[in-house]
RNA sequence: GCGGGGGUGGCAGAGCCUGGUCAAAUGCGCUAGCUUGAGGGGCUAGUCCCUUAGUGGGUGCGCGCGUUCGAAUCGCGUCCCCCGCACCA
C-alpha cells in the first residue's frame, strides 16, 4: 500500500474552491422536492467558539444528507447585531476601558488604528461577519452566501421586513401596551440584564401586595407575598427601633420605611415624605385590616426589616412560622411587653385563625411544622427558613381555603391567591409593589432597583388564542429529539407577555412608535422567510421596499401595490412559495424557552398554516475533553483553531461524534487527532481496493452484502433522526470493521463489484461528515462531478440476513486462539473441529420453547425427560439447569448450517493458523473432547 | 422552589421504551505481538477480579428498597449533576 501522505490543507482548499466555482451550494427553486434548513444567525460581537460549531454542524450535516437523498437543499446564513452588547462594547472601546481592551487583545485586536474603528458599532458587523463567513467556508459548510444579510436598521431591507412583521403582529392584536417591572440602574438610567451585573445574577423583581391598614387618617402599609392568607391575620408587626416615614403617596397618606418610600418613587408613584413615626409609638395600637374589616393589634418584632417591603408585616400565625414564633417569643418575654404597656395576657388572648387546610400539615400548618421541627424561638433562622418553605409549598399547591375565608372557602389556594389580590386592588385596599429578590449591582457599580416602565410594548404570548395556534404548530412539527416536546409545550403555556421593545441599542424602530427599538429576540422570529428573497431584494431600490411588497410576496396578496415591478415581486414570491415552510432549524437547548418558542408563535401569527415550521432540532452544551467550556477554565476553543489544528474534516467528524440528542456533546481532542489518520487510511484503501478482486460469488460475499445493507439501513434511520453520532458509528467504524473481516475471510481477494459498491456507499454516506476527503477520493476513483450530487445508497431488506453466520466462524476463530494461548502451542500442526451431537440441538430447541412457558426447573426437566432425550439424561440435566438459571438459550444456526459454515471456512482457518483443519461430527469421532461440543460451540482438539 | 434532561467500565458513549442472548456495542486511551522498523501509520490480540484447553465463578451499570424465576433495563424512595426560569444575546 502506498504510504503517500496526503496534503490535507491543499485538499480542503481545492474542494472549497471547486464548490465555489461550481456554485454547488447556491440553491434555486426547481422541480425537485426541497429541504430548507437554518442555523440561528449568531450575534457577532466576538469570534465564535467551538460551541457554535456543534449546533451549526448538525444543520450542515443534515443539509448534505438531504441533498444526497435528492432534495434541493437551501442552507443560507445571516448575522445578528440587534441589541446593546455591540453598542456597549463599542462605547467601552471608545473609553479604552481596561477590561474591554483585554477582550480586544485576546481577539488579537491591539492596533490603535483598528481600535479606533471599533468605536463605531457598525464596524463590528463589517469586521466580524466576514470573519465568521471565513470560518464557515474553511470548515466546508454548504451555505448559499448569495442570501447573506445582517440585522438592524443598518440594513434597510431587513429593517423594512421587521417593520412589516410588527405591523402584522399589531394588526392581529398581538402587540400590546402595558406596564412592566424591570431591574433598573438608576445612575445609567438603563435596564440591567443578568450579564450586565457585577452582583446578583438571577435576581428578579418579586411582586409584593401592600395591604392598607387604616390607622386614623393614615394607612399603615404591610407588605406580603401571600395576600391569600389575609383572613388569618391576628396582628401586625412593626420594628420598634425603626423610624418609619409618613408619606403622601399619590392621594393617600402611608406609613412605610424610608427605604420603601424611595422604591415607591421609582415605581410610578408620587411620593412626598410628610413626617416620621417611631415604630415603638405604634405598638399596642390597633389598625383596621382591609376587606376583612377587623381591628388588629400592632406588636413589636425585630425581624421586620425596613429594607424589605414596607418594613411592616402582617401576621398570620396559622400559616407563617415566623409569625407564630414571633408570638411565642413575645409571650416568653414579659419584660419586653411591659416596655410597651402590654401584658402576656394580651398575647394569650390572640386567637389563631385557621384559614387553610394544608392536607397532611393540617389547619395550622405553621404551628405543626414548628413543633415537628422542634423550633422554639424566632432566632432559629435557618430552621425557620426551611419551615417557611415547607409550609408554603404544601399550603400553596395542595391547600384549600377554609370556611373562615368567606367567598373563597373551598377554593384552591393556588387560585385564591390571585382572586384575593385582584379584589384587594379593585377595592383600593392594596397596592402592588416590586422588589428585587436580592441585591443587584450593575457594571456601573450602582445598586439596582425595580422600575416600572409605563409605555412598554409587549408581544402578548399570554393570549390564549395565540397559545392554541402555537400548540397546534408544535403538534404538527418534528422535534429532534422528540424528548424535548414536553419542554416546548410547557414553555408555550408558561410564556406571558414579552416586552419586545427597548430604548437603546441597535435594531429596528417600531413602525408606529419610533421612540422604541424592537429587541433582539423579537426581531429574529420569522426572518427565515427573508432568506428566501434576500438575494433578489438586494437589487430592489430601498425606497421601493414597503409593506405592500411583503404582503404580495409572503401573503399572496394580489391587491397589494408593489413599487418594485411585478417581475421582481413574482420572482420573490416564487422563491418563498417554493422554499417555505422551513424544514429544519437547529439550536442549543437553552433557546427552547425563548427563541424557539417565539419562532413558533410568530410564524403562526404572520403566516398561513401551510407555512408553519416543520422541524426543530435541539442539542446540548459543549464540553471540551469532558470539561465544561468556560472562559475561567481557559478552555474556550475558537472555531478557527480547530480547522487549523486538526483539519476541517477531522474537526467535523469529531464534532458530530461528540454526542447527540440533548446530552451535552463533548469535543475529544484525542479523537480529533486520530481521525485524520483514519481518513487518510480510508482514502488509500479505497484507491487500493476499488475494482480489485475476482468475479465469482462466494458465501462470504453474501455476508458482506448483508452487512452493507444492514448498515445502510441503520445509518439511514439514524440520519433521519439527526442521530449523527450513531450514523457515524455505522458508516465509519462498523462498516470498516466488516470490510476488514471480509477481506480477511476472502484472503484479500474480494468480489470486484461488491467491494466497489461498499467503497462507494461508505464514501457517499461519509460525505456529509467529511466532504473534502470524500470528494478527493471520489475523483481519485475516476468519478465525475461532485460527490455531493451522488445518490445516498439504498438498502434492500431481503438482502439482509437475519442470522449472522460469520459470528459463528469468528467465535470458532477466537476459541482456537484461546486454546492455543492457554496450551502455549505456538504453531499447531492439526486442529480438529467437531460439531455438536445432534441430540443437543434438539435439546436446545426444546428448551427454548419450554422456557417461554415456564421457569420451573421441575416442569422443564419433566418435559425433557418425557422425550427420547431421556437417554442423555445425565448430560442433559446439567445443560438444562444451567440454562434455566440463565433464563434463555442462544439461538444457533443449527447443525446443517454449522457444518456447512465450517466446511466453507476450512481454507480460511487453515490459512489463519497455518495448520491442517479437520472437521467432523461429534458422533463420528472417538475423541473424548468431541463430546463437549454444543450448538454454536464446536469442540476442538489441537495438536 | 418550579419545569425539563441526566447519573453505565480509565475516558467518551450505546443499551433502558419492548426485563433474559449484557461483564455490557463502538471509539479513545493503555498493554502485547506482528508489519524488518524511529517519532499523530497499519494489522492482530488483550484491557473488572479469581479460575480455566475455548470454562466456571464473583463483583458490577449513583445509593436504598421493592416487583419478578430473572433488573443496567420496571416501581417507590433518596442523593448528585446539567439546562431554563424572561426582557439577556
Amino acid at each position: 500500500m502506498a504510504d503517500a501522505k496526503l496534503d490535507i490543507k491543499a485538499i480542503e482548499k481545492k474542494w472549497q474552491s471547486y464548490w465555489k466555482e461550481h456554485h454547488t451550494f447556491e440553491a434555486n427553486p426547481d422541480q425537485r422536492k426541497k429541504f430548507f434548513v437554518t442555523f440561528p444567525y449568531p450575534y457577532i460581537n466576538a469570534y465564535q467558539h467551538i460551541g457554535h460549531l456543534f449546533t451549526l454542524m448538525r444543520v450542515e450535516a443534515f443539509a448534505k444528507y438531504k441533498r444526497l437523498q435528492g432534495y434541493n437543499v437551501l442552507f443560507p446564513q445571516g448575522w445578528h447585531a440587534t441589541g446593546s452588547p455591540i453598542v456597549q462594547a463599542a462605547k467601552r472601546v471608545a473609553a479604552r476601558e481596561p477590561k474591554q481592551m483585554k477582550i480586544m487583545a485576546d481577539m488579537g485586536i491591539t492596533d490603535e488604528a483598528q481600535l479606533k474603528k471599533f468605536e463605531e458599532p457598525q464596524y463590528w458587523i463589517e469586521f466580524f461577519a466576514p470573519e465568521y463567513k471565513k470560518d464557515y467556508d474553511t470548515l466546508g459548510m454548504g451555505i448559499d452566501w448569495r442570501r447573506e444579510f445582517h440585522t438592524t436598521s443598518l440594513n434597510p431591507r431587513y429593517d423594512a421586513f421587521i417593520r412589516w412583521q410588527f405591523s402584522k403582529l399589531r394588526e392581529k392584536g398581538y402587540c400590546i401596551r402595558g406596564k412592566f417591572p424591570v431591574v433598573w440602574d438608576p445612575k445609567e438610567q438603563v435596564p440591567v440584564g443578568d450579564h450586565d451585573r457585577i452582583e446578583g445574577e438571577g435576581e428578579t423583581p418579586q411582586e409584593f401586595t401592600l395591604l392598607k391598614f387604616k390607622l386614623g387618617d393614615v394607612y399603615l402599609m404591610a407588605a406580603t407575598l401571600r395576600p391569600e392568607t389575609m383572613y388569618g391575620q391576628t396582628n401586625l408587626w412593626v420594628n420598634p427601633s425603626v423610624m418609619y416615614r409618613k408619606a403622601a403617596v399619590d392621594s393617600e397618606l402611608w406609613i412605610v420605611s424610608q427605604e420603601c418610600a424611595e422604591k415607591l418613587a421609582q415605581q410610578n408613584h408620587s411620593v412626598k415624605i410628610v413626617g416620621e413615626v417611631a415604630g415603638r409609638e405604634l405598638i399596642g395600637k390597633r389598625a383596621l385590616a382591609p376587606v376583612v374589616e377587623r381591628e388588629i393589634v400592632i406588636l413589636p418584632a425585630s425581624f421586620c426589616d425596613p429594607k424589605k417591603g414596607t418594613g411592616i408585616v402582617t401576621s398570620v400565625p396559622s400559616d407563617a412560622p415566623d409569625d407564630w414564633m414571633g408570638l411565642v417569643d413575645l409571650k416568653n418575654n414579659p419584660a419586653e411587653l411591659a416596655q410597651y404597656g402590654l401584658h402576656p395576657s394580651d398575647i394569650e388572648g390572640i386567637a389563631i385563625i385557621e384559614i387553610i387546610d394544608s392536607q397532611e400539615l393540617g389547619r395550622r400548618a405553621a404551628i405543626k411544622v414548628c413543633e415537628d421541627m422542634g423550633i422554639t424561638s424566632g432566632r432559629e433562622r435557618k430552621k425557620l427558613e426551611e419551615a417557611k418553605k415547607l409550609v408554603y409549598k404544601v399550603g400553596f399547591y395542595e391547600g384549600t381555603m377554609l370556611e373562615s375565608c368567606g367567598p373563597y372557602a373551598g377554593m384552591k389556594v393556588e387560585q385564591a391567591k390571585e382572586a384575593i389580590k385582584q379584589v384587594l386592588l379593585k377595592k383600593g385596599k392594596a397596592a402592588l409593589h416590586y422588589e428585587l429578590t436580592g441585591r443587584v449591582v450593575s457594571r456601573s457599580l450602582t445598586e439596582c432597583v425595580v422600575k416600572i416602565v409605563a409605555d412598554q410594548w409587549f408581544l402578548d404570548y399570554g393570549n390564549p388564542e395565540w397559545k392554541s395556534f402555537a400548540h397546534k404548530c408544535l403538534g404538527n412539527l418534528r422535534l429532534y429529539p422528540d424528548k424535548a416536546r414536553q419542554q416546548f409545550d410547557y414553555v408555550i403555556d408558561w410564556l406571558r407577555a414579552w416586552a419586545c421593545t427597548r430604548e437603546s441599542g441597535l435594531g429596528t424602530r417600531l413602525p408606529w412608535d419610533e421612540q422604541w427599538l424592537i429587541e433582539s429576540l423579537s426581531d429574529s422570529t420569522i426572518y427565515m422567510a427573508f432568506y428566501t428573497i434576500s438575494h433578489i431584494l438586494q437589487s430592489v431600490p430601498e425606497e421601493q421596499i414597503d409593506d405592500a411588497l411583503f404582503d404580495y410576496v409572503f401573503l399572496k396578496d394580489n391587491s397589494a401595490k408593489v413599487a418594485c415591478g411585478k417581475e421582481n415581486a413574482d420572482a420573490m414570491r416564487a422563491e418563498f412559495e417554493y422554499w417555505y415552510p422551513l424544514d429544519f432549524r437547529n439550536s442549543g437547548k437553552d433557546l427552547i424557552q425563548n427563541h424557539l418558542v417565539f419562532f413558533i408563535f410568530n410564524h403562526t401569527a404572520v403566516f398561513p398554516e401551510d407555512k408553519w415550521p416543520r422541524g426543530i432540532g435541539v442539542n446540548g452544551w459543549v464540553t471540551v475533553d469532558g470539561q465544561k467550556m468556560s472562559k475561567s477554565l481557559g478552555n474556550m476553543i475558537p472555531a478557527r483553531r480547530v480547522a487549523a489544528d486538526y483539519g476541517a474534516d477531522a474537526s467535523r467528524f469529531t464534532i458530530l461524534s461528540g454526542g447527540e440528542g440533548m446530552d451535552d456533546p463533548n469535543w475529544d481532542s484525542r479523537l480529533a487527532l486520530s481521525v485524520q489518520g483514519k481518513l487518510e487510511q480510508m482514502y488509500l484503501f479505497a484507491l487500493d481496493c476499488n475494482g480489485r478482486g475476482r468475479d465469482g460469488e462466494l458465501a462470504i460475499d453474501l455476508w458482506m452484502r448483508s452487512e452493507l445493507h444492514r448498515i445502510i439501513r441503520k445509518v439511514t434511520a439514524s440520519m433521519e433522526e439527526t442521530m449523527f453520532r450513531s450514523a457515524l458509528q455505522g458508516i465509519f467504524f462498523e462498516l470498516t470493521k466488516a470490510i476488514r473481516w471480509y477481506l480477511r475471510r476472502c484472503a484479500g481477494v474480494p468480489n470486484k463489484e461488491l467491494i466497489s459498491q461498499v467503497i462507494e456507499a461508505q464514501l457517499i454516506m461519509l460525505a456529509p461528515f467529511t466532504p473534502h476527503i470524500c470528494e478527493e477520493t471520489w475523483h481519485a476513483l475516476g468519478k465525475k462531478g461532485s460527490i455531493l450530487d451522488a445518490s445516498w445508497p439504498a438498502y434492500v431488506d431481503s438482502l439482509i440476513e437475519e442470522k449472522d453466520s460469520e459470528g459463528f466462524i469468528s467465535t470458532v476463530l477466537d476459541d482456537i486462539g484461546q486454546v492455543l494461548k492457554l496450551t502455549k502451542i505456538a504453531q499447531p500442526k492439526k486442529i480438529m473441529l467437531f460439531t455438536s451431537p445432534l441430540w443437543k440441538y434438539e435439546l436446545f430447541g426444546l428448551l427454548r420453547q419450554a422456557l417461554q412457558e415456564s421457569h420451573s426447573p421441575k416442569d422443564i426437566i419433566g418435559r425433557v425427560m418425557a422425550t427420547k432425550l431421556k437417554r442423555h439424561s445425565k448430560d442433559a440435566i446439567k445443560i438444562v439447569s444451567s440454562f434455566i438459571r440463565k433464563g434463555n438459550v442462544p439461538d444457533t444456526l443449527g447443525h446443517e448450517k454449522e457444518l456447512e459454515a465450517l466446511t466453507q471456512a476450512k481454507g480460511f482457518l487453515e490459512a489463519e493458523f497455518s495448520a491442517q483443519i479437520e472437521i467432523a461430527r461429534a458422533e463420528d469421532s472417538v475423541e473424548e473432547k468431541a463430546k463437549l461440543a454444543s450448538p454454536g460451540k464446536p469442540a476442538m482438539v489441537v495438536a
